[in-house]
RNA sequence: UGGGGUGUCGCCAAGCGGUAAGGCAACGGGUUUUGAUCCCGUCAUGCGGAGGUUCGAUCCCUCCCACCCCAGCCA
């Protein structure tokens, strides 16, 4: 199945419309994070909407690291960003490039503005200037140095360059208008001192642009045709315009909004997820509990699946909150063609087969998948011990339950239809062994006597089985919007979200699991083998099968 | 009380004046050696509300309501 989708968006019919047009001889996006963290899942969104665009009108995607910041920015970030867009299986057009490249080219069109008077050193302090600003409501007033003389910004600009002012002490702001119902044209800031080193350029600036200063004209001079951002920043289009006009730029791109995507359940806010990984919530940025590109890699999704997911969603300007089982559905949906079928028993209960030899051992033969005979099959040594999952058995049940009961049949996947007799106890009434009987010539057949299985259940051969550790995951968070509103993020946190089993028993062709390879462990869901456990036998459950509603028994 | 946005099924989302696509979820039923998959079927006389224009309005106009974003020398 394509993940190509079908759906019509409006940035699909912008698009197409400036090509009609002629204004658009061939579509440049780019994506732009900045490197001060792991990109997540809303990146997904963002990188599947640019690149995706790109690639449906035969045109190119840039990546660009918006790298104006560097208190917040580095390198590692830097190569976990790259990997995950590769990984996500997206190529952006030549090199990276970074907004540091620019830097000369942003001061001299900073002096530029300043040259044309509409740009001036500010020198008030950053609390000053929050005064002048006015606020929603009000007009903010005008800086007592907004007409000073252009030399004097001139000379003043200079000295910022070359390290000679102190962090705050001025700043180069665009003359616009302080009385605008848009704050952001009253006479934002364009470029702040920082005596910080930058993870590019070293040493090399003490002034950094600000976002405003720098995005615009970046797309500008990449030749940026169509330059996608979310909604957050429409109220900066009448900035991001302005500049382009005000400065002799190659050309002149167009910003468009989206709404971000938001799934339920999970936060999206590089800020609140680094709290996570700093706070060791979760093991890291990518924690299969995490949000992250590299988390999700790690629990076993894959990038086919995240793009179906992103193209499922659609594109819109409308806020909204996705349902975290479409996300489910697009995992599920794939795996359940892709993943070799395996049985692994989780909370192993032994099965001794009393009317089963003890010499005695058979190969027992399963596909690799039902609905498809080219995947081939596999081969499951059986004996008279077996493990099964503890909750397949039952010394009494209703109806409703389809496994084990005494004195009731059931299948054992791909081998022989048992009847169970008793249940052996400890001393303190758990059960820790059954005894059970093989109905004869049952394996591909209906019994004989026409008394046929309740159900089937998985097994797992105790004399071959390999042990393993299996990872169980849940949301991360108990509410549908975690942190919403005031509330406290950490008290949101599901006590339950990992539960590790490390009792498990795996059928032996389990043993040489690859990672990066989905497994489906029938019955039960899909899992991975863990990239970051080495070589131990460690699975992350990917997803759980979908339940149907018999699955709910008394 | 300023500026910018958005409101179509439980959740996403098409629709661009001609009589409400699709997906997810849910619910029935069938197949099944995975309570999986697959298959069939059900699921908005209604498009935030009220007026208006029109032969005809989710689409145009007016007013109203709700929600989101903006007062970083963050992005």
């Amino acid at each position: 199945m394509s993940v190509m989708d079908t759906t019509s968006n409006f940035l699909k019919t912008i698009i197409q419309e400036d090509i009609d047009s002629g204004k658009t001889a061939k579509v440049v996006t780019r994506f732009p994070p900045e490197p001060n963290g792991y990109l997540h899942i809303g990146h997904a969104k963002s990188i599947c909407v640019n690149f995706g665009l790109a690639n449906e009108f035969g045109g190119e995607c840039n990546l660009r690291f918006d790298d104006t910041n560097p208190e917040k920015e580095s390198i590692e970030y830097v190569e976990s960003i790259k990997r995950d867009i590769e990984w996500l299986g997206f190529e952006w057009a030549g090199e990276a490039r970074y907004a540091s490249n620019y830097f000369g080219q942003l001061y001299d069109w900073a002096i530029h503005l300043v040259k044309e008077g509409k740009a001036y050193v500010c020198e008030l302090s950053a609390d000053e200037a929050r005064e002048y600003r006015g606020t929603l409501t009000e007009p903010g007033k005008n800086s007592p140095y907004r007409d000073r003389s252009v030399e004097e910004s001139l000379t003043l600009l200079e000295k910022m360059k070359a390290g000679e002012m102190a962090d705050g002490s001025a700043s180069l702001r665009a003359k616009i208008d302080m009385a605008s119902g848009n704050i952001n044209l009253r006479d934002p800031v364009l470029y702040r001192i920082r005596h910080v080193t930058h993870h590019n350029t070293g040493d090399d600036w003490s002034i950094y642009p600000s976002y405003d200063f720098a995005h615009g004209q970046e797309d500008a001079i990449e030749g940026i045709t169509h330059s996608i951002c979310t909604l957050e920043f429409a109220d900066h289009k009448p900035l991001y315009d302005w500049l382009l006009e005000n400065l002799p730029v190659p050309s002149k791109p167009v910003q468009y909004e989206f709404a971000r995507l938001n799934p339920n359940y999970s936060i999206t806010s590089k800020r609140k997820l680094k709290m996570l990984v700093d706070e060791a919530v979760v093991e890291g940025w990518d924690d299969p509990r995490m949000p992250t590109i590299s988390g999700l890699r790690r629990r076993g999704y894959t990038p086919t699946a995240l793009r179906r997911f992103c193209d499922m969603t659609g594109v819109s300007r409308a806020n909204s909150q996705v349902d975290l089982a479409m996300l489910e559905f697009a995992i599920r949906d794939e795996l359940d063609k892709s993943a070799p079928r395996s049985m692994c028993v989780l909370r192993p209960l032994k099965v001794v087969l009393t009317n089963y030899p003890e010499d005695k051992s058979e190969i027992m033969r399963g596909p690799f998948h039902p609905q498809n005979e080219a995947m081939g099959s596999r081969e499951m040594p059986f004996s008279r011990e077996i493990w099964i999952e503890q909750e397949d058995f039952r010394e009494e049940a209703n109806k409703k339950y389809k496994r084990l009961v005494i004195g009731k049949r059931v299948r054992l996947r791909n081998a022989y239809i048992i009847e169970a007799d008793e249940a052996i106890k400890d001393a303190d009434g758990n059960i820790i062994e059954v005894r059970a009987r093989v109905i004869e010539n049952t394996v591909g057949n209906d019994p004989e006597d026409g008394i046929r299985a309740k159900g089937v259940i998985h097994w797992v051969d105790t004399a071959t089985a390999v042990a393993c550790s299996v990872k169980l995951y849940d949301r991360l968070f108990l509410t549908e919007n975690p942190g919403a509103g005031d509330t406290d993020l950490m008290d949101q946190i599901n006590p339950e979200s990992l539960v590790e089993l490390s009792n498990c028993y795996a059928e032996a062709s389990l043993a040489s699991a690859e990672v990066g390879q989905g497994y489906q462990f029938e019955r039960q869901g899909y899992f991975c083998r863990d990239e970051a456990s080495g070589s131990d036998l460690v699975f992350n459950q990917t997803i759980g099968l979908r339940d149907g509603q018999g699955k709910s028994f008394a």
